[in-house]
RNA sequence: GGCGAGUUGGCGGAGUGGUUACGCAGCGGAUUGCAAAUCCGCGUACAGGAGUUCGAUUCUCCUACUCGCCUCCA
């Protein structure tokens, strides 16, 4: 059996994934809070870890991966929005979720197994944090529930921090009913404006960290596989969950995954920075979402990625190379080894790019279209945009936009079949200024739009 | 200020204690009326300094720079 190897934070180093239970392996994905689309950076981890997910399915098999991707639907920014709008929660909550849906799909994202939302967890919530009382590990204090940050004496052992050191260098406000200035907040009262739920410290809500231990715990159990998510999530999220699965009795995820943080140029795509746009907005502006999977795992998960316009194009002319060759072939199976050994290295996407190139260049078309499908790209027969544009470049099956080209098609050619070359290459440098590729098949003139061809621009050629 | 990651050829981006990554661009060639597409060939890079070693881009230390976390964020 295939050995996946997976860099673990937790120790700092690149180990054999040994899976608890090989016919029960699982995953636990920190997902969105939804109160808005889903900007680019949130695709990141989601495409590293489906494309872990598939590989782990086809290792174990597709029936024995579970994979648990939360929604976190009650959160101070989700209040703040229905504030602002005058919507209700739900609403925003509901529409959200479905656009997250939808763009990651578009995306070539598998769902996973479970996702569940955290508002249907909240009773789990409150069982945890009351066992935590119980057990010394947090304390009640003015309608709050803090977790007692001393009381688990490995505290940042996965971010590399000790309490000391945060403290010195803290910047935060430090609440008056904390014991510590480092203790994090389990449940918050909730004044009557406010989503609440009624609990044994009064009506209130959960605070962040405490719904993917529940939720965790519930769907994968005490112990589970791996544990994944940006890396921005290392500190404080990931640190407290751990603190409080951990206290609570659990033993919780043996491989913890962060990817790095995409940029646009060269910063981190941040709100406060207000460099961010959404996948819906690369979508509506034409980028296929195949293009914007190959740019994300065209860099290792581990490194920061940068967005560019020139990543984006040479995405697209690659993918457009490789469903050329592979439309209408018959992928082998099971995938090539050497795909499925790169993929297994820590998630070596690009390596595995390069051996796609090299499988491309040795003509093994059937390896290739393996390859592709393994990593979540679509066949080129089920491709709308690539068939669409296959279509357009043959002179017998011109599309309506195009159909307007096509009486200077037949005039190209037929100033080549008269050997007029002069005019025949001024019509053609008219027709490739609006942004058309031409070209000679064996059919007849091909005509290719480029990323620069607007249908509007048909009028010029008049 | 504390902690962490990184610095590879024109660009992107893997990897390795000793032999050409790969892709894009570029150059040369085949093919083509000219092109496009396709195919063939060409590039000898690893921030700076010191050390370990028979040998370091790869290990260690130092310096410089970049980025991230410590605040909402994946």
């Amino acid at each position: 059996m295939t050995t996946i190897r997976l860099h673990n934070t937790k120790t700092r180093r690149k180990e054999d994934f040994v899976p608890i239970n090989p016919d029960n392996v699982r995953m636990y994905v920190c997902g969105p809070t939804v109160y808005d689309r889903a900007h680019l950076g949130n695709a990141r981890p989601v495409i590293v870890f489906d494309v872990l997910y598939r590989l782990l399915r086809h290792v174990y098999g597709a029936d024995h991966v579970t994979y648990v991707r939360n929604f976190t639907d009650v959160d101070d920014k989700i209040n703040a929005r229905a504030a602002e709008s005058g919507r209700s929660i739900g609403d925003i909550t509901a529409e959200t979720t479905q656009w997250f849906l939808d763009d990651m799909a578009a995306i070539g994202a598998l769902e996973p197994d479970a996702m569940p939302r955290a508002t249907q967890y909240i009773g789990q919530m409150i069982t945890m944090i009351e066992d935590l009382i119980a057990k010394d590990h947090a304390y009640e204090k003015e309608g709050h529930v803090l977790f007692r940050v001393r009381s688990y004496a490995q505290y940042g052992a996965l971010s590399g921090r000790s309490v000391d050191d945060m403290i010195a260098g803290a910047r935060v406000e430090v609440a008056p009913f904390k014991e510590d200035p480092m203790d994090f907040v389990l449940w918050k009262p909730s004044s009557d404006d406010l989503p609440g739920w009624p609990s044994p410290w009064g009506r209130g809500r959960p605070g962040w960290h405490i719904e993917c231990s529940a939720m965790a715990h519930d769907l994968l159990g005490t112990h589970f596989d791996i544990h994944g998510g940006g890396n921005d999530l290392m500190f404080p999220h990931h640190e407290n969950e751990i603190a409080q699965s951990r206290c609570a009795g659990h033993e919780f995820a043996n491989v913890w995954m962060h990817n790095e943080m995409l940029q646009v140029e060269g910063k981190k795509m941040s709100k406060s920075l207000g460099n961010f746009f959404t996948v819906r907005d690369l979508l509506d502006q034409g980028v296929p979402g195949e293009v914007i999977r190959f740019v994300m795992l065209s860099t290792h998960y581990r490194k920061p990625m940068d967005w560019t316009e020139r990543k984006r194009e040479e995405a697209a002319m690659t993918l457009k190379t490789w469903f050329r060759s592979t439309d209408g072939i018959k992928p082998v199976s099971p995938p090539p080894p050497q795909i499925i050994d790169a993929l297994s290295n820590d998630i070596n996407s690009h390596l595995v790019f390069s051996k796609l190139h090299e499988l491309h260049s040795n003509g093994d078309y059937t390896a290739l279209k393996a390859g592709l499908r393994l990593l979540g790209f679509p066949d080129a027969e089920k491709l709308d945009w690539f068939r669409g544009d296959q279509e357009m470049a043959s002179f017998d099956n011109l599309t309506k936009e195009s159909g307007a080209l096509f009486p200077y098609l037949v005039e190209w050619q037929r100033l080549r079949n008269s050997r007029n070359y002069v005019e025949a290459d001024a019509l053609k440098a008219r027709i490739e200024a609006i942004g058309i590729k031409l070209s000679i098949g064996p059919a007849g003139p091909n005509a290719e739009p480029t990323e620069a061809f607007d249908p509007a621009k048909l009028e010029l050629l008049k």
